[in-house]
DNA sequence: TTCCTTGGAGAACGGCGGTTCTCAACAGTA
DNA sequence: TACTGTTGAGAACCGCCGTTCTCCAAGGAA
């Protein structure tokens, strides 16, 4: 086993415990039974379990937004279609056996501000899930891109904490509900505004 | 000093601390010295952690429940204005020192499954708060009220990660704009229902 | 074979956690 | 005053944590 195959086995673990159990439930002994490898590597390869923590937020970042992207874009090139998407996404996602809420929510919970790097790893992630939002919402509503995309992040971070707490049922249905009606609403505001511009051309 | 001024005191002391800081981070010694009651004092109220920890939820829930409700009992009757004033004092709540996100959802991140008692009392808590936006969502759209505050129970918890995680700006008027879409999309589609059903009664 | 490096297993260390125990001080009472 | 029960301060206990260190086995090179 090189250190390549070793940091993977270390963080295939970390990410199975951290997300089941939080990051303070589970200790570096627990990691190394789980992966199977020697303390010694483990340390040589991630220096400390701040650092450990860091990579595994950074692997699920990438890997939870690609698996999103890549459903979403699958689904066709219709943009409204495309915002529903993500909620029928997030319904898979409930349904997985294990599936306790967002990585980067309960992290952020678990340790808030005291940790600089949880905090600014949970923001980043936001973030790049917000900037992906305003890209779908700005193809299914253009000019109104940005306050939908900021509309549909609260669901969907409300839909994930809900689905956490409750179980999966219903959440990614309400979640999808909620931002037809938002659609609906921002395609209502848009065409008016379309509208109020033109009758001001024409006076 | 007395054993219910102890409790008091150790409960003030305890939300301060688990509130700021998380569950596990903070120790039985900490919340000693910050409530200068004794330990052999504090575990004859309190028993052990575990009891201390459900105390503290139990009466954060009451407490933020009732502060919600008064205040938005206190702009008035219109269904439609009490539904909106929510979001009016999630943004006071997000602006306040030291606000950290919802107490729940932090504890039951931070815990999960694990803790049977802190799942079941963010349950309790989350179904209560639905029990309310029920009552406030069927008097704004009667008949509609049940799938209404499913979706704003979505953009109320959306609301609150959103102003933990990235701070308070915006998060709470955007939760406030979407609740007004919802409330708009609610009140068209009874209004649609209305207006198909007097069809039916006519035909 | 002999030497040297590498890696793994796990003991060791220092610190901290929740909880219990000890002991001295003290209040009330006869 | 002498006795009794209660209290608070903090030591003690036991176990876990992250991290480092020791020791030994294995394996390639000369």
């Amino acid at each position: 086993m090189d250190d390549e195959e070793a940091r993977q086995r270390v963080l295939d673990a970390a990410e199975a415990l951290f997300y089941e159990r939080g990051l303070q439930a589970v200790g570096i002994d627990d990691i190394r039974a789980a992966s199977g490898v020697s303390l010694k590597r483990l340390y040589r390869c991630f220096g400390s379990k701040h650092e450990l923590v860091s990579a595994y937020l950074d692997r699920t970042d990438l890997r939870w937004r690609s698996a999103l992207a890549e459903y979403v874009s699958a689904v066709g090139g219709d943009p409204r279609e495309a915002v529903l998407a993500v909620f029928d996404w997030l319904g898979l996602w409930f349904a997985e056996p294990g599936f306790r809420g967002c990585a980067f929510i309960n992290a952020h919970g678990e340790l808030g501000e005291v940790a600089p790097d949880v905090a600014a790893a949970t923001r980043r992630h936001k973030e790049a899930l917000l900037a992906y939002l305003t890209r779908l919402a700005e193809r299914a509503c253009p000019g109104a891109g940005r306050a939908l995309a900021n509309q549909l992040l609260l669901v969907v971070d409300g839909a994930i904490v809900t689905a956490a707490v409750h179980g999966a049922s219903g959440a990614a249905a309400a979640g999808r509900a909620a931002a037809a009606a938002l659609l609906d609403a921002a395609e209502h505001s848009r065409a008016a505004r379309l509208h109020r511009d033109q009758q001001v051309i024409r006076s």
